[in-house]
DNA sequence: TAAACATATGAACAAATGTTCATATGAATA
DNA sequence: TATTCATATGAACATTTGTTCATATGTTTA
């Protein structure tokens, strides 16, 4: 089933919202070394765990991010290479212009 | 002076927020075409002449559009070389998975 | 199994955002 | 120069969004 140019650019606003937020894309950037447990990655970026699980639910639903289990921490990881193409791809644009 | 990684994902999440909103990244893949006046845009993405300038100024706003005078029309064009990549990059994201 | 640790979640609230409506501004033309 | 066409803009409004606070759920360990 294919979809209308127009459905195909709504569903991208979508993606681009996840990026559009600071607290998430300072999560993601933090995810590009490597998995981390939630309360690494609220000491990396200086969040509180509550803000933190909410933006990561977020990033979940919209499979940006993926989590496993590990004893009494939960690991999220990048679950899209397309996410550090699109941050680098973006840093590169902003980091012109200085 | 040098901005330091947190600055710069702060300014990434501004830039990303103009992509987040379908009205606008419809403007800008509009004019991926080439350049084209309000009332042009207006019938191609199908949205009403205020909407359209009031997404125009934050577009133009935040550089990623510049516009010309020509006679009675004002027209708009895309500022950034990047503004397609970017669209292309997520683009490529979201039809991969259906 | 009770306590401690790690994460998730719901409700409430404030702030940001996008559209509409009405109108202003700017430019061409009759 | 009065009218028409094209665009811009301010105010109002509804919606969406992100954080905080309190608490629930899940897992390990004493």
């Amino acid at each position: 089933m294919e979809s209308s140019i127009e459905d195909v650019l709504i569903d991208l606003a979508e993606l681009f919202k996840n990026f559009a937020d600071s607290t998430r894309i300072k999560i993601l950037y933090d995810l590009l070394d490597g998995e981390k447990n939630v309360t690494e990655i609220c000491e990396d970026i200086d969040m509180t765990q509550s803000a933190v699980s909410h933006q990561l639910k977020i990033l979940k639903t919209s499979k940006l991010v993926n989590s496993k289990r590990e004893g009494k921490s939960v690991i999220y990881f990048l679950a899209d290479d397309h996410v550090s193409s699109i941050i680098a791809m973006g840093k590169e644009h902003v980091e012109e212009d200085e």
